[in-house]
DNA sequence: CGTTTTTGACCTGCGC
DNA sequence: GCGCAGGTCAAAAACG
């Protein structure tokens, strides 16, 4: 199968790269797939989310069923600082925020596609009608939230999913003076349309 | 020895 | 209410 090898901006920092991109989709994240997978398209998606009212798992603010005393009780969840911010109360769980999240699709032979910041692995999970796992990533600089998550397509096993949720606050930490070095290990891969 | 990865358990939302 | 799917935690292991 060929390739469409474009270019891409000089900047390693794929949220930027989002954001040129801001089309106003607004299918949710499963949406998305099925949508790609019966018209074959592929490219850079803004995926909105906000049909979904709540997403799953967010974590740290429900006491502990297993007994053990845990931090959750200091810890506040991310949603529950924004929450807080907009003066909502915790409770209100219809309104919480969803952040706009970015797909990302590169050919590529490996996963981890070097975008300048410093990642912390904190989960992986299998996901269904897929034999690749999807990784989730964690932004290691204090206080930047931002996460990403890695899954291989099993339709075409030399796709590479990368989502981003939120937006870094701070500089890249790597020079990106490698980006040739990036491009050879990806092929951004577009559909002419 | 500090940082990152691995991995099973756990949590939440959703559909039935 | 139960089971499934997706997302996260956290302790232990691996790594440099």
């Amino acid at each position: 199968m060929e390739n469409n090898f474009t270019s891409f901006f000089p900047i390693s920092s794929s949220e930027a790269a989002a954001m040129s991109l801001n089309m106003g989709s607004s299918q949710g994240f499963t949406d998305y797939f099925q949508a790609k997978e019966e018209n074959g398209f592929l490219g850079l998606i803004h995926q909105m989310e906000d049909h979904h009212p709540a997403v799953a798992g967010s974590y740290g603010n429900s006491s502990n069923s297993n007994g053990n005393l845990s931090s959750s009780q200091n810890k506040i969840s991310e949603n529950e600082e924004e929450k807080l911010l907009l003066g909502m109360k915790k409770k209100d769980t219809a309104k919480k925020i969803r952040k706009p999240r970015y797909a990302f699709q590169t050919r590529s032979q490996v996963d981890i596609l070097d975008d300048g910041y410093r990642w912390r692995k904190y989960g992986q999970k299998a996901v269904k009608n897929n034999k690749f796992p999807r990784s989730y990533y964690r932004c290691t600089h204090q206080g930047c939230n931002v996460k990403k998550q890695v899954q291989r397509l099993t339709r075409d096993e030399g796709i590479v999913v990368t989502t981003y949720e939120g937006m870094h606050s701070h500089p890249i930490e790597k020079s990106n003076d490698n980006f040739e070095h990036i491009l050879t290990q990806m092929q951004i891969y577009t559909t002419s349309f």
